[in-house]
DNA sequence: TCGATGGATAGATGTAGGTCAATGTGTGGT
DNA sequence: ACCACACATTGACCTACATCTATCCATCGA
């Protein structure tokens, strides 16, 4: 096994690559509950100011420990806000989050696209294969 | 522990929520070498057409099984290809999955936001909360 | 004040996954 | 034919985590 060398100091966009809350993305349970946050499903909501612990265990299927446990992981992703109202726990997503994460996505596939048509007046370095 | 009710069949973009491809890109290791084969270190590059394994191991440090596994995953995912030519194997990011990942996040955050500020001119259901 | 309800926490359990050493496979040079 | 190198596979080990039951805490209504 040998020894890291150097790291290369990336720029802004691509720091944002390993990411925790990448991980919470790739859960299915996760995902159905950003999904119900996204869109509603009526018949599981049982109040009519937000989405609320109680309802996504109703539209889950899952006990109420697991909700609370994935909420908290979401909301400390910065995914999701929580706010208690009376005996409530109202959730939304964060949408300057989601942003954040796809823009970086976005910048690593242009910046592929870009080192592989490089302009025809070679400026920079060697195109990728020298 | 309740019963899940009817699935929400969301549209196209948000079904992408749940890829197992978004837990490849929270783990640290994964996302130095997406981040080196997006941006090389020359010093870790034995090779000049292209970055093969045991580039990724130099650039890593760690052991040449670990940089196997993770790249098998990452092709796998559709994140990464792999060329095989002579003895070495040469990875290359493949843009136009992290552009479908990206563009998903876009799309949850773009919604989120729609939904917050209705037009003056309500057309479709309640907004949010009724 | 008491009970009911929503939610959080603790502990247990099973599975997934990241890493390694050891070994197998394939390719190319001598 | 042989050896060296690049990579894949196997199996072991340990940690992380998704889920549950049981229990505790907080809030509200009667």
């Amino acid at each position: 096994m040998p020894t890291a060398p150097d790291l290369t100091p990336q720029t802004a966009p691509v720091t944002v690559l390993g990411d925790p809350a990448f991980k919470l993305l790739a859960d299915p349970t996760r995902a159905k509950i950003l999904a119900f946050l996204l869109d509603p499903v009526q018949s599981c909501c049982s109040r009519s100011d937000g989405i609320c612990g109680c309802d996504l265990e109703t539209f889950l299927g899952v006990s109420q420990p697991t909700v609370s446990h994935h909420m908290k992981a979401l909301v400390e992703a910065g995914l999701v806000t929580a706010e208690k109202r009376g005996r409530w726990v109202y959730y939304d997503l964060v949408p300057e989050r989601f942003r954040t994460l796809g823009d970086a996505l976005l910048d690593v596939a242009r910046r592929v696209e870009d080192a592989r048509k490089p302009s025809p007046i070679q400026l920079g370095g060697l195109p990728q294969s020298a």
